[in-house]
Parts: structure tokens; sequence; C-alpha cells
DNA sequence: ATAGGGTTAG
């Protein structure tokens, strides 16, 4: 008796003196066992703000639900722990409730319900929230105004894209009671069952497989039903919590993202801040990062400036906020002496600073910065991960890229949806589809297939991996589309040459209100250049800059002038290079010469290689050409003696290799090649293909290969080069029926192209060759691309 | 009460 009393005596003095979970549920028991019958609601709170300051889940949840009217200090407790755990909603929710039950709030739980509202990107009711503290007065209170700030922020230019308008409001409506209904335990557990998607577990993809295998199927069949929106939506949108799970998997960061150049609520920003009797440093830093994230870099820097001046230091949250401004401005300078300062401060091996440096380094180019800082980096964590792997991949390191993320995996840190969007781009450009599929698969099961950055990348993987129309399939099956997710789309056409579709998604982009940027006018000028519609390419290349104000640059030029190259306008091409607002670099003079060398055009060739040769001498590839282009047009001497003059000069052709995926595996081809083990079964199949395409009319062209071999010799040659080995080995491997894939590494010569129109319409098979430009996709002896390449 | 990482570009 004496000893309970005690008990609760300290308890009442000072609850923050039991730290653990077994004295606090001691206490819960002795007041049950005691029945106060007075006071028995206020210590129940009292133990109830124990439980939630220890963040005990099941014990806070059940003692709330026991009070029947809670005093304010259990609304507080409660308010709080929901935020704690990220249940906005919750939280929100309780908070009306409070209200409605006649209990005032007090400047305690305004920070954690500004918090919600931020989450939940529910500015009008954060604005109502700010009224009510205005009318209450507690606008002066440190905390209460810093969460303000940091709603404002947070929330920069929701209103122009929309947002997501009064979810909390909905929400409240419709559930006056949802205390009594509480499934936040169930909610959470689930929630953590589906972040669990193992990675780790190698059994687990052969189930990827076939999930992707079903859901092409459905795209082939043209009925999407059961495609991945279905499969995710059973595992994530059964969450009762779904608008929190989207917001923690980053579905609504797209909107504050987008909300770059916005100012709508700097004002209110400066108003709290100003009014603020104290400011302490998370005030500054607060500022400092909403100026920062919104665009605005000059007024930050003088914020920290400011700061300065008002006394106060900055610190690694200060250089968090700092670091992605000389990130965006590749400003490696600058970067280099934040970077000083925080080893000065002992920052550097703080994780947020580790990853923004590493950020940092990589944008201005510097990656074996970003990896040297870091394997130093004594912890890291998922977001230290994703910005090393980014880093890689943004700067072209794609094997590098996939290695960490296999060694990601290893050190068991899960993939967050930002890995996926990073890593994908490796697959595209690697063109291993294989690999992307699989983690389409574990996209999928995550239920992160709507994130529009996920969403993008996939486009221009399946697009670059050569399956347009599942790249399709999922650009419309998008909820939205924004610039860059079409020009995905518009690329992937140009590069499979569906130049009118580009088009239409193209106009399409502009009536949907999505403006096109500088890139989005490279890929429909690309696509325009494919078709070789020349009007079209004028047309776009002068609204770019009329209408858009967009400056043409190296690219837009490329792709005009390639146009113009393969419409046959080569003089007209030749002058519009010359007069270019920015200096030719090579690469654009070789359009030009590939298109000599296909309209035969030698006078023009040779002007076009001097240039290349003065503006890049180390271009080598224009040897080859050139030399290419004399074979064509049948001047042997002269490519004889330019190629003596390239083995003087040490000039070696990169050998021609093509390869094909089947079953997963990749079986790469060179010309002659004699060392698959299917070789004989493949030889057979070349021997019976020659004769048939013989009787369809083909003659092996072989102006452009080999010409110190005897003609006998070329003819051989010409029937194992790399294409015709990986496509025969495609028919012997796969069923009847199905669709051949080979990739090439380099441009594929006349003779090539001809042959491989005669396979698909002897073998009656869609054969589609993707070459170092683009894909050709034949059937029935046509070639989509016009048979210019 | 404040922080870091992501998709398109021959």
């Amino acid at each position: 008796m004496s000893s309970t009393q005690t008990l609760l005596k300290t308890l009442l003095q000072n609850p923050s003196s039991i730290t653990s979970k077994s004295q606090a549920k001691q206490l819960h028991a002795q007041i049950i066992k005691t029945k106060p019958t007075t006071n028995s609601a206020s210590l129940l709170s009292i133990i109830l703000s124990i439980y939630t300051n220890l963040n005990l889940y099941h014990e806070s949840l059940i003692l709330f639900n026991t009070l029947h009217s809670p005093p304010t200090l259990a609304w507080k407790s409660i308010i709080r722990f929901y935020t704690f755990n990220g249940l906005f909603i919750k939280s929100l929710a309780a908070f009306v409730e409070m209200r409605a039950s006649g209990k005032y709030p007090d400047h305690n739980v305004f920070p954690s319900v500004l918090k919600s509202c931020t989450h939940l990107m529910d500015l009008r009711f954060g604005e109502s929230v700010h009224g009510y503290i205005t009318h209450l007065g507690m606008d002066f209170d440190l905390y209460t105004g810093n969460a303000l700030m940091n709603m404002y922020s947070k929330l920069q230019s929701l209103d122009k894209h929309g947002g997501c308008g009064n979810i909390a409001a909905e929400v409240l409506d419709k559930s006056p009671n949802s205390r009594k209904t509480d499934k936040c335990g169930s909610s959470f557990v689930d929630f953590d069952k589906l972040n669990g998607n193992d990675m780790h577990n190698e059994s687990s993809c052969s189930n990827s497989y076939e999930l992707i295998d079903k859901f092409e199927k459905h795209v082939d069949d043209g009925d999407p039903i059961g495609c991945s929106k279905n499969m995710s939506y059973t595992l994530a949108r059964n969450n009762t919590h779904r608008v929190v799970f989207d917001h923690l998997h980053g579905k609504n960061d797209m909107v504050m993202r987008n909300g770059q150049k916005g100012a709508l609520h700097a004002d209110s920003i400066r108003k709290v801040f100003e009014m603020m009797p104290n400011r302490d440093l998370v005030s500054w830093n607060t500022v400092i990062a909403g100026n920062a994230q919104n665009g605005m870099y000059g007024e930050a820097l003088e914020m920290v400036r400011e700061m300065g001046n008002a006394n106060l230091q900055p610190d690694s949250f200060t250089l968090s906020s700092v670091l992605p401004i000389f990130a965006a401005k590749v400003d490696v300078v600058k970067g280099k002496e934040i970077h000083g300062y925080a080893i000065r401060h002992g920052f550097d091996t703080n994780v947020y600073i580790g990853s923004s440096l590493i950020d940092m380094y990589a944008n201005c180019t510097r990656v074996e910065d970003s990896c040297r800082l870091f394997n130093l980096l004594p912890h890291r964590d998922s977001v230290s991960w994703n910005s090393i792997i980014a880093g890689c991949v943004q700067n072209g390191l794609f094997d590098e890229g996939l290695k960490l993320f296999r060694r990601m995996l290893l050190a068991k840190v899960k993939p967050s949806p930002v890995s996926f969007s990073s890593i994908m781009p490796a697959f595209a450009h690697l063109t291993t589809l294989h690999l992307g599929k699989q983690l389409h698969g574990y996209i999928i099961r995550g239920g992160f297939d709507d994130n529009m950055f996920i969403a993008s990348s996939l486009v221009d993987m399946y697009a670059k991996c050569g399956n347009i129309k599942i790249a399709r399939w999922i650009f419309n099956s998008m909820e939205q589309h924004d610039m860059v997710s079409c020009t995905a789309m518009i690329m992937g056409c140009a590069l499979h040459g569906h130049a009118h579709e580009a088009i239409t998604f193209f106009e399409k982009m502009e009536t949907e209100g999505v403006k096109p940027n500088s890139v989005a006018y490279v890929a429909v000028l690309t696509a325009c250049s494919h078709a070789k519609l020349v009007n079209e390419a004028w047309q776009y290349f002068n609204s770019m800059i009329h209408d858009y104000g967009i400056a043409p640059c190296l690219e837009h030029y490329a792709a005009v002038a390639d146009l113009l190259g393969r419409a046959g306008r080569l003089e007209e091409a030749y002058e519009f290079i010359s007069g270019m607002h920015v200096r030719p670099l090579g690469s654009v003079w070789s359009t030009l010469l590939a298109a000599c060398r296909v309209h035969k055009n030698i006078e023009l060739a040779e002007k076009v290689a001097e240039k290349i040769f003065t503006a890049d001498p180390d271009n080598m590839g224009a040897f080859v050409v050139l030399s290419n282009t004399y074979s064509a047009a049948g001047r042997w001497k002269d490519a004889a003696k330019l190629r003596t003059t390239m083995r003087n000069n040490g000039v070696r052709k990169k050998p021609a290799c093509s390869w094909i995926e089947v079953k997963n595996k990749v079986h790469a081809f060179v010309a002659g090649d004699e060392s698959h083990p299917y070789f004989d079964r493949i030889n057979e199949v070349l021997k019976v293909l020659l004769e048939l395409m013989e009787r369809e009319g083909y003659v092996p062209d072989t102006n452009e290969v080999f010409h110190d071999v005897e003609e006998e010799q070329k003819r051989d040659l010409l029937c194992s080069h790399s294409e015709r080995l990986a496509i025969a080995f495609g028919i012997i491997t796969t069923p009847a029926g199905m669709t051949i894939r080979v990739t090439k590494n380099l441009q594929r010569i006349v003779d090539c192209h001809v042959a491989t129109k005669f396979i698909s319409k002897i073998v009656g098979r869609e054969i589609i060759v993707r070459d170092n430009s683009r894909f050709h996709h034949f059937s029935d002896g046509k070639c989509s691309c016009g048979d210019y390449w």
C-alpha cells in the first residue's frame, strides 16, 4: 500500500525517470489494481505519456483506447506518437477529435500536427491550423514557428500543381470515430511486410521472371487486366493507409520536386521568420533548406552568411542543405570548401553530409572522389548507397553501378524506389533486358511501379532493350505523364523508327500542357531524322526557338544535319553545319560523312573527312567510313591507300560483334566465330538459308568488305558475319513464330541488311536488329527503317 | 521542430 503510493508519487513528480518498458507496465498494473477513484484518467495519461515516450506501440494504443474521455495530456501524447510513427492521418484525426471534445491544445501539440500536414502535403489543413495557432497567439512559440516554416517551405507551389488538396479533411470527415475502429496496429505490420520484398533471396528470382512473363503475355494479348497495376494493387493498395504508404515511397515526391521555381509561400515563410521573437539554429536551417530546395540558391547562401552575423555556426544540417546547391551549380571549388569545413568540424563522417558530398562530386564528374568518400564512410545507409550508385550510373560507369547495387543487397540494405530508378538506366544502356526484367519484377511486387521516376526509367529501359510494345504499354498505363516520361517514350519511338507515333506523342504532350524542353526536342528531331521528315523537323526546330525560347544546342543541330544528310540534301547539310551557332564537333560531321557514304558522294565525303580530321584528330572512325565510301563507289585504289594510312597510324577497326539473348543468357558472335558449341548446326542452317536466299534473288554484295581476300572467300566471310550467326542461332533455339532479337555493336554493312531482309521472309519471323544507333524491325522481307541506316 | 539520394539526351 505504502509502496504503491510512493511509486505513484514518484511517477507524478518525475515521469521521465521511468526508462524501461517493465517499469512502465508495472506502474500501469499498480494503477489498475488500486483503482483510484479520483484522478484515474490523469494518472493513466501519465502512463500513456511514458508509453509513447518509450514508443511502445501496442501498449500506447491499447491504453489510449481504454480512455473514454482523454485528458489533454493523453491527446498530446497520442498525437505526438502518431506523428512520430508516420500515422499522419491518425494524428490529425486525433487533433480534430481533441478539439471536438472541448480540450485545448497547447504549444507542444502544434509541431506534431504541422508535421503531419507537411507529410500529407495538405496545405489547406495546415493553413487552417496556422490560423488557429495565430488565434491562440502561439505563433511566437519557437518550435511551432519552426514547424510552420518547414511546412510552407515543403509545400511550396503545391497549389500550382493541384497538390493533394484535402486528404486529411476528407479522411477526417469520414471517420469521426477513427479511434474506436483503430487498425493502426495491423497496418503497421502490413507495411513492414510490404517493405520486406526480399531482394536477398536468390530463389525469388524465378518468381520475378514468371511475373514478368505473365506481364508480357498480357501486353501481347492487349489485355492489361491482371497486369502490373492489379498485381501491385493486391499487394499495396490493400493498405488502409495508402496515402501514408505513397508518401513514404516517394510517390508524392513529384509534386514537391516539381515546385522548383515558384516562390509561392516564400512570403509566408519570411513572415513567420521575421515575426519570431527567438530564432535558433533550427529556424535558420529550416529557412535555408527551404530556399535551397526551391531553387533560390542565392537567398540560401545569403542566409548562411547572415546566420554567422547572428553568431550561429553552420552545423551538419546547414551543410547538407548547402551542398546540393553546389552540386546543382557544378561548382566543385565551393563544394570542396564545404568539404573542408565539414572535415574541420568533424561532420565528414556524418551520413547525410557523406551522401551529399558523394552526390556533389559525382555531379561535377569527379566520381573517383565520390567512390573514395563512399569507401571512407564509417556508416552507410540506404541513401549513401543510392548516391554512389546513381553517381556511377550517371557518369557512365554502368558495371561499377551494378557491382555496387549487388554489394548493397549483400550488405542487407533494402533497395528503395530511388535505388530502382538509379540503377535502371544502367540496364537500358547495357541493353541487358534480362536484368531489367528481373528488376521490374521486384518493382511490381514491391508496389513501386506507379512511381513516376521508376515508370519513366522502365519505359526507357524496355525501349532501349528492344521491347517497344511493353514500353508503350507501361507509358499508357501511367496515371500522369511528365516531360521526362514523354521524352523517354518519344525517344523510344524514334529509336524503333516509329516517327509518326513519336510525333503523335510529342503533340499529345503539348496538348496535355506538358512543356517540352531541350531534351524533348532532341527526341522529336531524332524521330523526324529517322523517317526523313524534313518539313516537320524544320517546323519543330523553329517552334523550339520561337515558341519556347529554347536555344538550339549541338544535339539539335546534329539531328537536323543528320536528317538533311539522310534525305540526300548533302550540300544543304554541309551549309547548315558550317553555319551553326555552336562549334560543330567531329560527331556532327561524322553523321554527314555517313550520309555521303550512303549517297556515294565522294567529293563531299573528302571535304567532310577533312573537317573531321581538323576538328577531332583522334576520331579514327572517319578513316573507316571514308574507306568504305571509296569501296562502295568502286574506288578500290583510294580505299586501299587509305587503309595503308590507317595501318601506319595504328588504327584498328573495332571487331564487329552481334549478340542474342536466349533464355536469359547472352550469346555473342564475331564474324567467322567457330567456337560456339552450336557452331555445326548454325553452319548447316546458314548453308540451307543461303541456298533459299539465292533462289529468292539474293546476290552477295561484296563491295564493302575485305578487299584483300579472294572473291570466293569474300562470299564465305559475308555468309558468316556476326549478325547472321546470331540470327541463325536464334532460329535454332527459339520456337517458330517468336521474334528474334539481335544486337550489334557497330553500324552494319549493306549486305548484312539485305540478307536479314531475305531471312525474315524465308523463315517467316520478325527479326529485330539493334545496331549502334537504332532498331530495325524486319518482317516479310522488309525493314522498318526504309533501308537507310 | 531542421538535413542527404532518383527518371529522358548519337
